[in-house]
DNA sequence: GGAATGTTTTGAACGTGTTCAAGAATGAGT
DNA sequence: ACTCATTCTTGAACACGTTCAAAACATTCC
């Protein structure tokens, strides 16, 4: 049966998380993994080719919690500034027991060749997945988005996440207190700056942004 | 004299560099830089504690070479958009000889103890440099910036800079004619939407922008 | 049962960045 | 010229991530 099999991936798995967790990501070696879960170092090495594909098992289980979370926290709020602070209140809410070994993810996950690179091919899974919930944000709120930001918007969102994320990730304060003010701050002035669109002369420039936005991303494909 | 001692260590600066140019962050290994000039690894250790210091070196005069370039590249041109582009693209060009080394660069520079951290203490001068840049470009333009976004906006731009050099990184385009395109989009697009200010609508707006990135800023002191 | 095949596990070995005790070279003071 | 302290230089050694041939174990088929 695949269940001997699985359960040594699982045990190495849980063991180097937690390792992560308490002692951070440059301490928690390999063999340091090896000898606590009860096995080779070799056998660790069968199921994760590498250190990054264990931060890649985090980062999986981390986004599966926002979904969630943020979910949860959606329930019943209805204005965008609203679901935003739900959104990246709770996204930092999951991160937050790593973050110490926050800088290291970044490190790790800012390399393309990264299995943990959000913008990567390897993630696209997990990506999709925290796109959704920016996604849900944006169309369940009342008032509605404008139509010609909707399509977009999650998109951006997402990379302002990306933002708020390395903010978190520098944030030295107790609790990343900063990082919560930020996220108090800035979500209801992005859904008043969205309002703005209204206004003739200010919707021509949300127009060439979004058409710029477009025509970058266009080009990579 | 303390000739023969700078000596060694610009040595072993400018193979490291050569290196780094020509077979990339992770072939060009501690051993190799001391073999090739002619030293001890121990010796090289002794003018730079760690690999990344070496970037640093690197860092330092890439900056350097940007602060050159962009100040010619500024001269005669008056309108922002176009200032802006001037100090953008001069940036982009001083970095494109080590753009197949620039995702390790970046791994190394984003991590909080590296030396060569943009938002960190060791490379402070480098960062005064490079937002003297961006200062320079806004107070120099006409027509002038709106006075109460003249003070914040240096910074703001220079942080869009560091955004713009994550693009370039990524951009796999030939001569990341992307980057490129994304700076010629962006910079009218960033003086269009400053003129916005005037709007009596979109002020407060700005107002509040601008509130919350300075507590957010204060906060950390 | 037993061979053949496939899966899992081992631990020694490699190349890496980095450290450090020891030694060589240099310079200052007499 | 001769100390003595300071500055340079060396190369062996360490722990790390990673690889890999070989062994152990499991499964399948006759």
């Amino acid at each position: 049966m695949a269940a001997k099999s699985e359960q040594t991936r699982q045990l190495v798995a849980d063991v180097a998380l937690k390792m992560f967790r308490e002692i951070g990501f440059e301490k928690t070696t390999m063999r340091a993994i090896a000898q606590e879960a009860g096995v080779s170092v070799g056998n660790a090495y069968y199921y994760f080719a590498s250190k990054d594909e264990l931060v890649q098992e985090l980062y999986i289980q981390v986004q599966d919690e926002h979904a969630v979370t943020a979910a949860q926290a959606l329930e019943g709020v209805q204005d965008l500034a609203g679901r935003l602070k739900a959104v990246l209140h709770t996204g930092v809410d999951v991160m937050a027991p790593y973050h110490q070994f926050g800088s290291d993810f970044i490190a790790t996950a800012i390399r393309p060749s990264s299995p943990v690179n959000p913008f990567g091919e390897a993630s696209t899974a997990a990506r999709e997945a925290s796109l959704a919930i920016f996604r849900s944000a944006v169309e369940g709120s009342s008032p509605a988005v404008a139509k010609k930001l909707r399509g977009d918007l999650p998109e951006l969102l997402w990379l302002a996440y990306m933002g708020v994320a390395l903010f978190w990730v520098y944030d030295k304060s107790e609790s990343q207190r900063r990082t919560r003010k930020l996220i108090d701050g800035a979500a209801p002035l992005v859904a008043r700056g969205l309002s703005l669109a209204k206004i003739p002369g200010v919707s021509k420039v949300f127009d060439d942004v979004l058409g710029l936005v477009r025509s970058v991303k266009e080009d990579s494909e």
